[in-house]
DNA sequence: GTGGTCTAGACCACC
DNA sequence: GTGGTCTAGACCACA
């Protein structure tokens, strides 16, 4: 499990989104137990406060709940986790869009090149 | 001027890939003199052999040619650049897919919701 | 058991009233015996004295009475009882009244909010 | 200004609510600047990143938006400061129904109650 | 100066 | 052990 972090923005956030795509790509599985806060900070290298913070975004995304003796269990609220997936791919969506404008393509020309490249 | 580093392949091809950016971004315009490979090896923060590595691929590309008394030029071959740019953006267009795939959705899903979204 | 003091008035009143407030909820049923001065003064943690105060208050106000041999019983005046549940909770609207008048609602649209939560 | 703190939840959400009930109230009126999280920290007499926990709720919650340099200034969306009202109203009405449920009324007589004195 | 982030470390309730 | 809160203090970007 590696973390991909410092991007500019600040660290929490970043953690909050690496655990949200882990969790709608399936690796921490509906209703499965999330590894604790300090776990998870020793193997991201944070302090533990900041990863409660992540944690805590993810909890108010709907994608997780804590269980106070029990750890963190990831939601089973399907709906939830679907929501999530779009705001992700969202995501994807407008860095692919900077990322075309910046090599000079409109947003109708890189949707045309993906379609081409699609077919 | 930031250089993103380390995304796990060796250093020169990201830089070289950074150099091809910039000059189809116009940020170096065809015809324009390329900072002395000191220079952007000192900006970069690397070893200048392994900026001379990037600048040569750049070179293997069409993308500049050396100039024994002027220095490093950037092409003017707009061909070549258009295919510069064209190669970039499959880059793009290849890790748009992969992140999609990573959230769930298929070659044809991240299709779609990429032109849901640019309407 | 535990004391909410302080809000600003003095304390014996506070300390009558939650007894008082114990007695309606029938914490201390009818007849019973309440615990002593002592126990009762050391268990909110004020002088001996203070809790005095207030349990001559609930003397007078019908909800017990000193038996020279038995300690202090609660009484059994039914009458008394509910003309104390009913002051309670004058005291509990009177300060719903206040509470919704700081937040902008006057006292017709309080009942009118009230109305609208219990359906 | 004074600070009524620890009825026992965390005192972060109770800085946030009587922020709240303050800007509701018209205490800080809409578009004006809020005091700085180390004034508001140093009147509370909490740590300023709890305070700064605090606002951060507020900001959440519509009723604030940070200006990085110039401050914090409250919203003036009307419907956030409508809904905000709403919601403490709610809250307020929730106590009522359970101090005159310890006092052994349930909902439909707290209901009339309140009505008769009303009247 | 402002808001905001991050770390370090203590402490609590729960079971 | 778990999640959660709070403090203390450093640091940053912005203007």
């Amino acid at each position: 499990m590696d973390w991909k972090l410092d991007d500019g923005r600040p660290i929490w956030p970043q953690l909050s989104q690496q655990l949200a795509r882990r969790i709608i790509a399936g690796e921490y599985p509906p209703g499965s137990r999330l590894p604790s806060v300090r776990e998870l900070a020793a193997e991201a290298g944070v302090n533990p406060n900041t990863m409660q913070r992540a944690l805590a975004q993810l909890e108010q995304e709907g994608l997780a709940r804590a269980d106070r003796t029990a750890g963190r269990l990831v939601t089973q609220d399907t709906a939830a986790l679907e929501a999530a997936r779009l705001r992700e791919a969202q995501a994807v969506i407008r860095s692919y869009f900077e990322a075309m404008s910046a090599l000079g393509y409109d947003r109708e020309r890189a949707v045309e090149l993906l379609k081409e490249e699609f077919q």
